[in-house]
RNA sequence: GCCGCUAUAGUGUAACUGGUUAACACGCUGCCCUCUCAAGGCAGAGAGUACGGGUUCGAGCCCCGUUAGCGGUACCA
């Protein structure tokens, strides 16, 4: 028999998949993987003024990028809801939810929260009761069958206190009393959130709900709905928020793009170490261990080890360094320059080059210079932050039309008997044999000498002719990766490679 | 307003059933290497655990109160 657990990713299609939901899609995944089970992906697609497709596709490719896969689904609420209706029929029929022919008042979006907050001000924190709560069936029958408009309201127990453990924040407890008869369905006919998840979580044999504290108090509510469809509750675990600096929700309108997932795949991010970044926002492994592969985030993952307290995700706008949080930065180092195996980099680094047209097809694994990409590949990792660094700050190695960084150029190259003496190494270097670390960097030292400059002026001018660049690796490595004719001939190309190519 | 949750360096997290000087990582600062660096190596600053009480030989861990932040309180999801 296959194993019970049932876990589910229920986003509604919105708006991009973000940071949050992905991370709770990430937990619940990691529980599932490691325990065994079924991943459940269902789209919450019922607000129809709100929902679209895009978004749907977004939230789709956010969780392949990220490596998050469902074993059934995706399922789409909005076709469920004739189930959702009977399921009120089913509770009015039992005596469990009651019509409410009060006239619906409109909300306004707006104000909703300072409206909740003056209504409770002006009923002094008691619970008021619905005048049609205990209204008779036969009447309330009548008037809907007269086609009066209703809302059916679930009768919430006036006494006792409504209480379930939840597997992070332990005991949650809470008076009935704080606890509205909730609205089961609107007087449009269309069931409301609490019923569709709780009516869908019971189809769906939904075993375990792994989602954000923000539904802690729903899930009282739903608990009530449970036990009024006779069925059993799941277990829950809430998980902290995660915050934007300034403590504020993370959103889209307020944050922008930092809080999308598309924009770390589109930036530049590897997907293991975006994934190994957010699984550390909220949870540890309760060890000092940081870089984990997926298997060793699956096996240590455990929803004992989530932290209670909310997380911040630390991103800055003012600094372009620092545009994303700067953990996630660090991690996506670490694994571009360490912990991907060789396979995966050269993988990533082809779509980066092809994506840029700097790709040939003699780097392919049979071509014939794969192991020049190779060792090339080998030589960049190590001080690449984010994938794009490789055909951006390193397109000299792909191609001769790079861009040459002012400030390099002010610095390494503003007197022009440099120039003249780059492009004599050049043709020394034209003529070396053989084209070697060593020989290399001895020509280069006599000739200095030689020449009665410091080492440092031809290497650091080396450094800016051969690559535009102010900084990157050791400069006879660098030779060796372009190459000798390529080396000698922008050397000696000097004054020409340099001139107006200044990039910004 | 009411209900609930949370509170450990700037950030993410540790600290076994209360037990040395509160640890690790990111970030920051400095030094070293050296041909440069946003690479590497080393070092350092930065919290006395929101605040106030209490229990205890001993409290970041337990209890009470306060404060702050957050979540909820909808015919939103």
């Amino acid at each position: 028999m296959a194993n019970p657990i049932r876990v589910r990713f229920a986003p509604s299609p919105t708006g991009y998949l973000h940071i949050g939901s992905a991370r709770t899609a990430l937990f619940n995944w990691l529980f599932v993987r490691k325990h065994g089970g079924t991943m459940i992906l269902r789209i919450e697609d019922t607000d129809k003024q709100r929902s679209t497709d895009e978004s749907t596709r977004s939230i789709l490719e956010g969780l392949e990028w990220i490596g998050i896969d469902w074993d059934e689904g995706p399922y789409y609420q909005s076709a469920y809801v004739d189930r959702h209706r009977s399921a009120v029929e089913q509770l009015v029929a039992e005596g469990k939810a009651y019509r409410d022919f009060t006239p619906r008042q409109a909300t306004d979006d707006k104000t909703v929260k300072a409206d909740i907050a003056d209504r409770a001000r002006a009923n002094a924190g008691e619970k008021v009761r619905n005048p049609y709560r205990d209204l008779d069936a036969a009447e309330s029958d009548r008037r809907a069958a007269d086609g009066e408009p209703f809302a059916v309201r679930l009768k919430v127990p006036d006494e006792g206190a409504s209480t379930f453990v939840d597997t992070v924040y332990g005991d949650q407890t809470v008076d009935m009393k704080s606890i509205e008869d909730l609205v089961l369905l609107k007087s449009d006919g269309s069931p409301l959130y609490n019923l569709s998840v709780v009516v869908d979580d019971i189809d769906m044999r939904i075993t375990h709900v792994i989602r954000g504290r923000d539904h802690v108090s729903n899930t009282h509510k739903q608990i009530l709905i449970y036990r009024a469809l006779d069925a059993e509750p799941p277990t829950f675990a809430h998980l902290p928020l995660i915050f934007a600096p300034d403590r504020s929700k993370l959103s889209k309108r307020k944050h922008g793009p930092v809080v999308s997932l598309t924009t770390y795949r589109d930036r530049g991010f590897v997907p293991e170490a975006f994934r190994n970044f957010i699984a550390l926002l909220g949870w540890s492994p309760g060890t000092d261990e940081e870089v984990m592969s997926l298997d060793e985030l699956i096996a240590k993952f455990s929803l004992e080890g989530i932290n209670r307290a909310d997380a911040i995700f630390n991103f800055s706008d003012a600094d372009d360094r620092t545009w994303t949080d700067a953990k996630g930065l660090w991690m996506n180092a670490e694994y571009l320059s360490k912990a991907l195996p060789e396979e995966r980099i050269l993988g990533l680094v082809e779509g980066e080059l092809r994506s840029k047209e700097l790709w040939s097809e003699e780097y392919a694994a049979n071509g014939p210079r794969h192991d020049w990409y190779r060792s090339t590949v080998d030589l960049l990792r190590a001080r690449a932050r984010t994938i794009d660094d490789f055909s951006v700050n390193n397109r000299a190695f792909w191609a001769d039309d790079y861009p040459i960084d002012p400030k390099a150029k002010a610095k390494n190259l503003s007197d022009p008997k440099t120039l003249e003496l780059l492009a004599e190494l050049g043709r020394r270097y034209e003529s070396l044999e053989p084209f070697a670390l060593e020989t290399a960097e001895s020509v280069l030292r006599a000739y200095a000498d030689e020449a009665g400059v410091k080492a440092g002026v031809l290497i650091n001018g080396s450094r800016t002719v051969l690559t535009g660049s102010p900084v990157g690796p050791g400069i006879f490595e660098v030779m060796m990766a372009l190459g000798k004719s390529r080396t000698a001939e922008r050397l000696q190309g000097a004054a020409q490679v340099t001139a107006g190519r200044e990039s910004v």
